[in-house]
DNA sequence: TTGAAAGCGTTACCAA
DNA sequence: TTGGTAACGCTTTCAA
């Protein structure tokens, strides 16, 4: 049996062979690639030449096991395809593979319990923390999904129940959408269409951000707020449901990167120009609002920050184990051409394009 | 010893606990568990039943050793954010998480020697296959790790010397860029400029659809071959180069997604009018081909398609090892608005519009 | 049909 | 300073 030394599955060598070659015992192998202190020159310097010669490399799976740790970490989330989340991932991915950690990827599709079975695999899978963009806040399977994790978990842009055990990095809906809220109302606009998603955190910080910038100018709360799904689809035909309104909104906020596309569908579709006929802001910047014609006002955020961020929570809480931490970053609103001054109603407006 | 069952690192429990409560042994827990034939109705009531009042699941780690199978695999590409791959990422995941594989996500930001470096990574975690969409095709580094993996490789758009073993699945890039290259030339474009990256297969599968174009209809090869990174930055050099020539192009032609942001950006910064001043062909449909004014002719491709054979074909190949296999999948051209007739050279064309 | 025991490749304890 | 050995949690002979 100690003549074969196979090693690894597919014919790579294993530390046997590695301490073979080189003469010496098993453990001192695993002391010295391990980096532990306590051996002596010569013995380092023929382990390595060994380890050199045969190409060894550790079998990441055995060590996992032993040692009680993978270096992995998993992701969970609706979908790779939305530039937000990709972002999202680049920015995580890059802090953990610095500190030699894999992702482990998943796409959930937005189905709640999708999320929490993926978590569930993942956990199987002996990841040492999670990250998690949860397509829901209350969803059952997901909470005890969640409950039942047994390493770091960091959540983001969702707010759960304090009973379960998670940290936070949360995106400053409430400021960037403030400030869109402000910059319409200061053109003159008083009756807005706000299209969010499902009830979340982000949305309702969306929602209550708009509603104190009424508030605090002392405007009646001439909201029109669409809830629904952040699709295309469903910013198709959220447009085009406030626009048929016998008093539609002259401006509209979209609540969601994934609206734009149908909004804009629906938009052009009426022939309505932006900026002048309609004021449009959109939420999270992505080429197309930047090469529209004109330009669309974006409520922006560093989302490969937020994944930094989230990276860096997980690995620290791995490190040593904490008490729940949450962390903030900012949105701010940058204002483009697609916002101007309210022009009467829309069917005025269409009105005046057709004269 | 045997009286503490704590089973998993962070408290989970394993097998024994399962074979405890049963009152079973530890080898029935196991075959129940995996679905092995031969177990009385009894003993498999028992086991399952313990299993899920302790909630069990069995540690994949433990299992991968002694399987020596992960089923997991590794995905390297250069970046998620690109929405090219992000599609091409989220067509292999869906296939591999239906057949209860894993996905290992890496980026290697386009650096040749760090491709080479994540495929030993994802090696060394034991990963079943590899999906790798390299930089480069003559990399030394990626060369020496690609022959030294032990399990079904499939390269995505990518041409390797013979002796690699791998199974690739490529796009006809030929067919797609033909059709763009007699398109412009049946409107009677004659110079036209083609913007590639580095010397891989589909940039030379481009040029050759060009020059072949050209050369059916007997006209001379007045191309301009543009070669670069294809990086919006590019994109923006390149155009700004071409319309500076004396005798500029009137078409170009984009081999990549991301040069169209920064193209833009020189375009509209010229002032020029796509489908009228200068006609534009982008590589790879985003939104922003769809939503531009006008809208941007694409050479088309089905992203996810690709990814999900690259799946298909791993997993076959894990299953039952075979000989290389190839797919080719289709490209077309979708003509858009920014493709028209040509106007005279550019310098003519801006003379036109400051009048 | 069932279960004891031998590994899978590694780490870590402990004795030398 | 070194190396044997017992785990880690699981699968898979092999005997009973």
């Amino acid at each position: 049996m100690s003549d074969n030394l196979p090693g690894d599955p597919k014919g790579r060598p294993g530390i046997k062979a590695v301490a073979a070659l080189a003469g010496v015992g098993i453990a001192s192998v695993s002391r010295v690639l391990s980096g532990q202190p306590g051996s002596s020159p010569q013995l380092t310097q023929r382990v390595l030449e060994a380890a050199r010669t045969l190409g060894y490399a550790p079998n990441a799976l055995a060590q996992g096991l032993r040692r009680r740790a993978t270096r992995s970490i998993g992701f969970v989330g609706s979908d790779i395809t939305n530039p937000l989340i990709a972002s999202i991932v680049r920015g995580a991915e890059s802090v953990l593979t610095v500190a030699g950690f894999s992702v482990l990827l998943t796409n959930s599709g937005g189905v709640p319990s999708v999320d929490a079975e993926r978590i569930e695999v993942l956990m199987h899978r002996q990841v040492d923390g999670l990250i998690v963009l949860p397509t829901l806040e209350d969803d059952p399977a997901t909470l005890l999904a969640l409950r039942n994790t047994k390493c770091p978990v960091v959540l983001i842009d969702r707010a759960f129940p304090a009973d379960i055990p998670a940290h936070y990095v949360l995106s400053d809906h409430y400021q960037g959408m403030g400030d869109a809220a402000r910059a319409l109302l200061d053109k003159g606009h008083r009756r807005i269409g706000l299209v969010v998603g499902r009830d979340v955190r982000p949305t309702r910080e969306r929602v209550r951000a708009m509603e104190d910038a009424y508030d605090r100018l002392g405007l009646p709360r001439d909201l029109i707020v669409h809830r629904g799904t952040l699709s295309s689809d469903h910013g198709e035909v959220a447009i085009e449901e406030m626009l048929a309104d016998d008093d539609p909104p002259t401006a509209i906020v979209l609540g969601g990167n994934q609206l734009l596309e149908g909004a804009l569908q629906a938009i052009h579709r009426r022939g309505l120009q932006l900026g002048r006929d309609l004021s449009l802001v959109s939420c999270d910047d992505v080429p197309l609002c930047r090469f529209h014609q004109p330009p669309i006002a974006t409520v922006m955020r560093d989302a490969e920050q937020l994944g930094a961020r989230a990276a860096q929570l997980v690995l620290t809480h791995i490190e040593t184990p904490g008490t729940p931490e949450s962390v903030s970053l900012p949105t701010w609103f940058e204002s483009r051409a697609s916002c101007g001054a309210p022009s009467g109603t829309s069917v005025q407006r269409r009105a005046d394009k057709v004269r």
